[in-house]
DNA sequence: CTGTGTGAAGGAGTTCACAGCG
DNA sequence: CGCTGTGAACTCCTTCACACAG
C-alpha cells in the first residue's frame, strides 16, 4: 500500500465519509455506492472514488462499498483504529465546551487530561475529568505519550504553550488562539479561528447586487 | 469597482489581513509593504497583492500600503464597516463561549440576541445579554433585520432551526452542528465541524514513516 | 449491465516574472 | 530605484469518460 503525498483536501473529507459510514453501519445498511455516498456527503461520486483510491481499492465493481469494511479502513487511514489520546490546554469556556463534546460524542478519541493556568479553574471537573494545573502538562504528555493537543488559550500565551507542548513531544495541535504560531517542520498545527470564520461568513451575507450598491456609495 | 467572482480562498484570507492591519494601526505603523505583510500572515507577497487587486488598487508603488486606509477598505469589502448584527441560536457551552468571546473581542459585530429552547438556559445571562426562548427568534430577526446567525444546536434540531432562520430572513449561517443542511441557493451556510477538524489533525499526528509501518501490519 | 478504478482533459488558484508608476 | 499591479506559466485538484471487474 503505497503512501505518496495525499492532498490535504482529501484528508479533510475523510472524517465526513467516516461519519456517514458510521451512520449507515448503525442503520444496518451493508453496502453503499459512490453515487449514494455522493447524496449523503454533497461531494461528487467521482471525487469520492478518487479520494478512496489514494489508499487502495476498497470497493466491489458492480456493487459498491461494504460500509463496515470501508469505515474500518478509513479509521485505520486516519489513525483512529486505536483510541487516539489527546489533551486539552485551556479550560475556559471554549476548551470546556470542546472537551465535554469530545468526551461524550467522539468515540474515537480519548481525552486523557485537561489543563489550565487559572487556579480558579484548576480542580474543577469536566464530566469526570479533573482540570489539572499546566505545571503538570509536560509530565503527563511524556508519560502518556500524547501526540495531539487542543489549545484554547488566550492569544498572548499561545506561542509559549505551543513551545512547551512541542518540547514535551506533541506532534499536532488544534489551535483556537487567533495568532500565527512559529513551529518546527515536523509538527502540524491547524488553526481554527472562529472570528475569521464569522467575518468571512459576513462577506457572503450580502449579495453581489447589494455589495455593488454599497461600494459605489464612496464618499471620501 | 467591478465585482466579478472572487475566489472563496481570497475571502478566507481577508479577515487575517484585517487582524494584522488592526494590530499595525494600533502600533502606529502607517505603511506596510506586501513583503512585510507576508511575514506577518505567512502568505506570499504576490498572493497578498493579487488578493487585494480583486477589489482595487490600494497601494502606492515604491512605498506599500497605508495601513489605516487598507484596513478600512477591507472592512468595507467584507461588510464590517457598519457593526454587523448577528444572533446566536443554541446557548449551550459552545454557543455561550462563542457569544462571550464575540461580544468582548470582536468590535465589528453586534450580537443582538441569543436563543435557546431549553427552559433551564432561557433567562440566564451571557455578560449583559439575556438568553431568550427560541419562540422569540423569528420576531427578533425580522424586527432587527438580522442577516447572520450562529447556530450551535444539537444535530437533530439543526435542519429545523435552519429552516426557521431562513424563513425569517437570515442569509448566512455559521453552523456548528455536524450535519449537512439543505438550503436554498441564495443562502450561504458555512459548516464548522470541530470533530472533523480534530480527526483530520490526527491524520497528521503520525508521520508518513509511521503510517507505512502501521498499515503494513495488515492481519485480516 | 452496474458501479468501481483511473488515465486524460479541464479548471481554479498560486507562483513567477516583469512592466510601470511613485 | 522600490514596490505595486498583473499577464503568463505552472501546479494542483476536480470533472469527464471509459475500460474493466463482478
Amino acid at each position: 500500500m503505497p503512501h505518496r503525498l495525499v492532498p490535504q483536501s482529501v484528508i479533510k473529507r475523510l472524517p465526513i465519509y467516516l461519519r456517514v459510514l458510521d451512520m449507515l453501519v448503525q442503520r444496518d445498511i451493508d453496502v453503499i455506492s459512490s453515487k449514494d455516498l455522493s447524496e449523503e456527503t454533497g461531494f461528487t461520486a467521482e471525487q469520492i472514488r478518487k479520494d478512496l483510491a489514494y489508499f487502495g481499492a476498497f470497493g466491489t465493481r458492480g456493487t459498491g462499498y461494504h460500509t463496515e469494511f470501508l469505515r474500518d479502513k478509513i479509521l485505520k487511514i486516519i489513525g483512529l483504529d486505536r483510541k487516539t489520546k489527546v489533551i486539552v490546554v485551556g479550560a475556559g469556556h471554549l476548551g470546556f465546551a470542546f472537551t465535554r463534546y469530545t468526551i461524550t460524542k467522539n468515540p474515537y478519541v480519548n481525552v486523557v487530561a485537561a489543563f489550565d493556568i487559572d487556579s480558579s479553574v484548576v480542580g474543577s471537573k469536566i464530566l469526570d475529568l479533573e482540570v489539572l494545573p499546566v505545571s503538570d502538562m509536560e509530565q503527563v504528555v511524556e508519560k502518556e505519550e500524547v501526540k495531539v493537543a487542543i489549545m484554547s488559550v488566550p492569544a498572548e500565551q499561545a506561542q509559549e504553550v505551543a513551545n512547551k507542548l512541542i518540547d514535551a513531544g506533541i506532534r499536532a495541535i488544534l489551535n483556537f488562539a487567533p495568532v500565527r504560531l512559529d513551529y518546527p517542520e515536523d509538527v502540524y498545527i491547524h488553526n481554527v479561528d472562529l472570528t475569521n470564520e464569522l467575518q468571512s461568513l459576513i462577506y457572503y451575507s450580502t449579495t453581489e447586487q447589494e455589495k455593488i450598491g454599497r461600494l459605489s456609495e464612496e464618499q471620501e
